[in-house]
RNA sequence: GGGCGCAUAGCUCAGUUGGCUAGAGCGCUUCCCUUACAAGGAAGAUGUCGGGGGUUCGAGUCCCUCUGCGCCCA
């Protein structure tokens, strides 16, 4: 072909061809074809107020060269980009670009003008704006990020098809939301409950358990008699907690404890306050810690709420939503004793009683200090509380063997990969203790669809709440009306309220295969990709995203959501340490990009098996940028001899058995590439392809190559050149998946259509191996070659210097074998003679001309 | 404390049903401007496959155990 450039070269490329697919449409998806003949990916919406970092391009490289195997392989390839722009750190960012800040109890505002877009000054007051106008805004900001990092994913050369884009918080992702929660709700699969709760004082709002992490803090064991009610002594508790000791509904021990089996069903008396409780026996009691004793607050921690639900405790919650302990004393506290720790913090309230301890001398010995693990929300800076108020709960078999059986049977359902990866699966749906909490006390988000008529007090009755007609989703509570009432009856007796909370983050982005489906909103397309053949995403978010993504599907749907999940490991840096911001080691995509070129970022991330950690790694990347160098100069010399001048076939064409034993390697390395990537395995798939690829052009190429300029014999000449097409070809689309741009840029040299859409590569057919004969038939004019080369460079001679002679000896097996690749072998050696002796091993003796 | 993973050349890692004389790339040493490629090519050196025990004709690979590192969960 005529457009062959002078000096290949990758500069450049990605730009040209990205448009090129852009308006080719070369990876739009085919939505009339039917579910089996297509491949559907859950793409992983990536939060777009952050930046794009290596961890993306890592990822996301993976999925894509999945994606390009399976379009390659015939599949309507259904691979959507979502944006997940839905909560905490958008509502951040809007509030700091826009200069605003939401304000439930504000009027929506046709047209409203935020005071800012971009950089309000430092002394702006922020203007309180209603949900509805800040969800515009959220939209309106939300669409500038996802243009940068529409951008960005095209430079990385993702085939996603743009058309079927989403974002979490737009009106067809808070429609599914609301739908998918309502149902919940009709089926008895949502309830709401006045619950102990965990809490951030900070954010003030409640946190789920998989949002929840320990940290280890120092604490303090104080050692505190309780004086028990018949007079006879005291009972003494070790606990970190003191400030809590007005909470104190009961101690207790281990029912298997001697030393407190005599006391279970007595009473003591609370030090200060002076509050009877009762001393209680419960197998989490730990006998070994502190005094084998401790005392049950409402509450202290998740186990203070296991104790107080199990064995039917009073309550007598002392902290209150803002982190400070309530005004009034509970239920049989003294006032006045309390009225001393009354509206302090929680901090100061530990300091007052300590103090008042002392005072008292009721604090035995010194504290002791320890390290243990405190609960906090994983966003959060001080550690979670727990208060008591009306949640929305999902049902997750947190307080359901049966659902968690079902739930650990759908993860069974689906393939993982790496298949260890169902552990950690296995080991969240059966450690969990409580069902998945969805509302949030905050702005950004799907509106908690529901509203609350209120009775002659204005009290609401949550018992029978207001649910709209899925018709007119999506709703905002806040402004729009329920059925029945009219907006003048809002917060009046004998109207409604709407609730004031929205969906956790994940109530919505666990439905991404029902979002970028378009779930009832294009029934056919959904019909067409549902159940989705594959999600890939990080190991690290396998409690939320993947676990209530199973829940929600297996709610809606009674089956898993997908059938295979990938999951990608860390990126690590050079030193092992996982990358990161605050540790000022994060380097820029789009820098890599300019530096290597796509394709060699490409492959760094290709090169890392599924699902392990990897060091990030710019020698990697020079190794990959070579790589796409070289296929791209082989190409050059390959193609510069044309196209053979008949259509026969490559099993008749290709004449000469060293070319045959050529091809019939490459048959082996096409069915080893295909099962890999078949399994999910791309670096596999790679790994095979590259060491074929440099086998081939270091020895094959070189080997064959006189012969191919050889015009005395056109029929051997003839042979090398439709191998070497052949082979080309093939290793050309092998590479396709992982590096989209320096294929796509040879193959358009000797091509009209896109290699993208080429199709994947198959071993020739034969019953027994290749039809090509022997692969290891090549192997013995290598070797031999090689020796040959050694024998110059020992001689510190050029690899072009003439060798007068080689002997070789070599088992019988062998002989026809070498006489087979003499002619490439003197050729490619410029040797004069070669001489093939009979013996035991292959052995070659050199014989260099003279310097001349 | 429970679960999972990792440990192979100076570095990063392959090594899939046990058959290896243990490989690749980077780095290192030497040589070569050879008409596809000097952002290249040829060749070379380098390992008690974390320790110990076991199964086997044979173990980097399977089993047990110990050590170290990492992640997840309590």
């Amino acid at each position: 072909m005529a457009n062959i450039p002078d000096k290949p070269t990758l500069d450049g490329i990605e730009a040209h061809w990205a448009a090129q697919w852009e308006s080719d449409g070369t990876y739009r998806f085919d939505a009339s074809v039917p579910r089996e003949g297509v491949f559907s990916i859950d793409t992983p919406p990536p939060t777009v107020s952050g930046s794009l970092h290596m961890g993306h391009v890592f990822s996301y490289t993976h999925t894509d060269t999945i994606a390009r195997f399976q379009r390659m392989s015939g599949k309507a390839v259904f691979y959507p980009m979502g944006w997940d722009d839905n909560g905490l750190p958008t509502e951040r960012r809007v509030q700091n670009y826009y200069g605003v800040r939401c304000d439930p109890t504000q009027h929506y505002v046709e047209g409203f003008e935020p005071p800012f877009r971009g950089d309000p000054p430092k002394n702006h007051h922020a203007v309180p704006i209603s949900r509805p106008n800040f969800l515009e805004l959220c939209d309106e900001l939300v669409e500038i990020d996802e243009q940068i990092f529409e951008d960005l994913f095209k430079r990385l050369g993702l085939s996603v098809d743009w058309n079927y884009h989403y974002a979490t918080i737009d009106e067809r992702s808070r429609r599914a939301s609301q739908r998918a929660f309502l149902r919940n709700i009709a089926r008895g699969e949502a309830y709401s409950q006045e619950a102990p709760t965990l809490w951030d004082i900070d954010f003030r709002t409640a946190v789920a358990q998989a949002e929840m992490e320990d940290r280890d803090r120092p604490g303090a064991y104080h050692k505190i008699p309780f004086a028990r009610s018949d007079g006879n002594g005291a009972i003494e508790i070790d606990t970190t907690r003191p400030e809590l000791l007005a909470a104190c509904v009961a101690l207790v021990a281990h029912p298997d404890d001697e030393r407190y089996q005599p006391h279970f069903g007595t009473t003591v008396r609370t030090p200060l306050y002076g509050v009877e409780v009762p001393i209680v026996a419960h197998e989490l009691a730990q006998p070994d810690k502190g005094t084998g004793i401790a005392m049950i607050c409402t509450f202290g921690d998740t186990t203070d709420v296991t104790w107080w639900r199990e064995l039917n405790l009073p309550m007598r919650a002392i902290v209150g939503r803002d982190g400070r302990l309530l005004a009034d004393a509970p239920h049989d506290v003294d006032p006045d004793a309390y009225a001393a720790i009354a509206g302090l913090t929680v901090k100061q309230a530990q300091a007052k009683v300590i103090e008042q301890l002392i005072e008292a001398d009721l604090l035995i010995g010194e504290p002791r200090g320890i390290q243990h693990p405190v609960k906090f929300y994983e966003r959060g800076d001080r550690p979670l509380e727990i208060v008591t108020s009306r949640q929305w709960y999902i049902r997750n078999g947190g307080r359901d063997a049966d659902l968690r059986a079902a739930l650990v049977a759908r993860g069974a359902e689906v393939t993982w990969h790496p298949a260890h990866m169902q552990h950690r699966y296995d080991n969240w749906v059966e450690g969990l203790n409580g069902d998945w909490l969805v509302s949030r006390q905050r702005f950004f988000g799907v509106p908690i669809p529901i509203w609350y008529a209120l009775d002659e007090h204005g009290e609401p009755r949550y018992d029978t709440p207001l649910l709209p007609d899925e018709t007119r989703l999506p709703i905002d509570p806040s402004t729009d009306v329920p059925d029945g009432y009219t907006e003048n009856q809002r917060g009046e007796p004998g109207g409604f309220v709407g609730d004031p909370d929205i969906l956790d983050t994940w109530a919505t982005s666990s439905l991404t295969p029902m979002i970028a489906g378009r779930w009832e909103d294009d029934g056919d397309l959904f019909d067409h990709v549902f159940p989705m053949d594959m999600r890939p995403q990080a190991h690290d978010i396998i409690r939320t995203w993947l676990f209530s993504t199973i829940t929600r599907s297996h709610h809606e749907f009674g089956c898993a959501p997908w059938s295979h999940a990938a999951l990608s490991g860390w990126i690590l840096d050079p030193d092992r340490k996982k990358m990161s911001k605050s540790k000022g080691n994060v380097v820029t995509p789009m820098d890599l990009f300019e530096t290597y070129g796509t394709d060699a970022v490409r492959y760094w991330a290709g090169s890392a098996r599924p699902g392990v950690d990897t060091a990030f790694s710019e020698d990697q990347m020079k190794v990959g940028r070579k790589l796409a160098n070289k296929l791209l100069n082989v190409t050059k010399f390959v193609l510069q001899f044309g196209a053979p001048s008949d259509d026969r076939s490559l099993n008749d064409g290709v004449t000469d058995p060293i070319d045959r034993s050529m091809l019939a390697k490459l048959d082996d390395v096409v069915i080893e590439a295909t099962d890999a990537f078949a399994a999910f395995d791309y670096a596999r798939a790679l790994e095979r392809t590259e060491a074929f690829f440099w086998w081939f052009c270091d020895n094959y190429v070189e080997l064959v190559k006189g012969r191919t300029y050889d015009e005395a014999r056109p029929e051997a000449a003839d042979s090398a050149k439709r191998a070497l097409r052949a082979a080309l070809s093939t290793v050309q689309r092998l590479f396709a998946p992982v590096l989209p741009f320096a294929t796509e840029e040879a193959w358009s040299w000797w091509n009209d259509s896109s290699i993208h859409v080429a199709p994947w590569p198959s071993a020739s057919p034969g019953v027994d191996g290749s039809p090509f004969g022997d692969p290891t038939l090549v192997d013995a004019t290598i070797e031999v070659l090689t020796q040959v080369r050694r024998a110059k460079t020992e001689a510190k001679r050029s690899q072009r210097a003439v060798v007068d002679a080689v002997v070789v000896t070599a088992p019988t097996g062998l002989l026809a074998a070498l006489e087979a690749g003499r002619a490439d072998l003197l050729d490619a050696g410029s040797v004069e003679s070669l001489t093939l002796l009979e013996g035991d091993a292959l052995t070659t003796a050199v014989t260099l001309a003279d310097e001349s």
